[in-house]
DNA sequence: GCAGTTATTGACAGATCGGTCAAAAACTGT
DNA sequence: ACAGTTTTTGACCGATCTGTCAATAACTGC
């Protein structure tokens, strides 16, 4: 039996508590504070997604299965994989020159839970895992086609393009110049 | 005039502020655990520190000062700028192996904190800047006597290599094998 | 030893925290 | 129309938060 419907639309309020915990990190941002800005009652809060953990773990899980599933997607299109990782770095620097830009929320989240929370930290070693993985896929595919030399650890070189990521995630915070520079000088060393 | 001498050791409390606010970071961090840990009066606490964000503020300059100090100490050494960087990139490996490695306290301040307090993102901005300018001279040392390529843009590539310490004091602190992979790959990619 | 100064101690205050309870409201099936 | 179910609303709870006050203790200069 059906009772009194839902007066909201359940994703679109999870994706503005994705922004809340995005430009405020999960501690920062408090319960009255997010009943306010997702337009619905308290109890509807909790009635809709337990706890604050809980929703905090649900918008992060949605984050990044989006955004892994855009890399994921760039990086294995058809056509030169080469190219393909191009795109991924000019949108990564897009981003960052972007007003407000507030980092990932991955990125954030590790730098301010990653320790102190076990469940959480397996969760994020296993999206880098994916990211990196999907990086490797490209790599190797690239070697495969000649664009890309042979003798090259594609595994990690993988991790370094990851890792490039996740330090702009941080540098282009304080100083949107880190983007195209960083950028730059990886394509500079790569040619 | 001088009136009850102060019982505790200043700059050893400060580091034991320091250790806290890296290890939990800024809002995790409360009063009552820092009076704790710092073995030392509520009270007393206030008294010789300020409120909790002038203490935060101090900590974060001391952390700076100390690791700022290193780097330039290390990469501004008489010798080869090319093993001096070496030896950068080594201890940043070092470093995220060890057991319980919680980052860098500038990249997690500036991960739950950067956008939201402009003073503080100055702040860290002048400290990314400090760094990179380090980094920079090596490189145009290097330059100068022929151990790197001279077409080499050496402020991009600085701030390059800034960026992926950030990048490793998030990555490692979830994926322990970040630090030795990434260096690999850039030692790769630049030979 | 007394006045002046600063540090320590412990209690306290006001605000805010995450989370819950109970009652009213809005729906469906019979 | 009525029973059953779920959402909404708003008050409420204990705990914890940062910060302060007042009293006591430890020191120096005279």
């Amino acid at each position: 039996m059906i009772g009194r419907p839902r007066e909201f639309d359940r994703d679109a309020v999870l994706q503005k508590a994705i922004r809340l915990f995005w430009e405020n990190g999960f501690e920062a941002t408090g319960i009255a504070e997010l009943s306010e800005h997702l337009g619905i009652g308290r109890q509807s809060l909790y009635g809709t997604f337990g706890d604050k953990r809980t929703l905090f773990l649900e918008a992060l899980r949605q984050y990044s299965d989006d955004s892994i599933g855009w890399l994921t997607a760039t990086l294995d299109a058809p056509g030169s994989a080469v190219d393909n990782i191009n795109a991924v770095l000019d949108t990564w620097v897009a981003n960052s020159r972007k007003k407000d830009f507030c980092g990932c929320l991955m990125t954030n989240s590790i730098s301010e839970l990653g320790i102190r929370d076990p469940g959480l930290r397996k969760l994020l070693k296993r999206n880098l895992g994916k990211m990196s993985a999907a990086f490797e896929r490209a790599l190797d595919r690239g070697k495969a086609d000649g664009a890309i030399s042979p003798d090259t650890d594609t595994r990690a070189l993988a991790k370094m393009l990851v890792n490039t990521g996740q330090g702009l995630a941080v540098s282009a915070k304080v100083d949107s110049s880190y983007g195209s520079d960083v950028v730059k000088a990886i394509r500079d060393i790569m040619n």
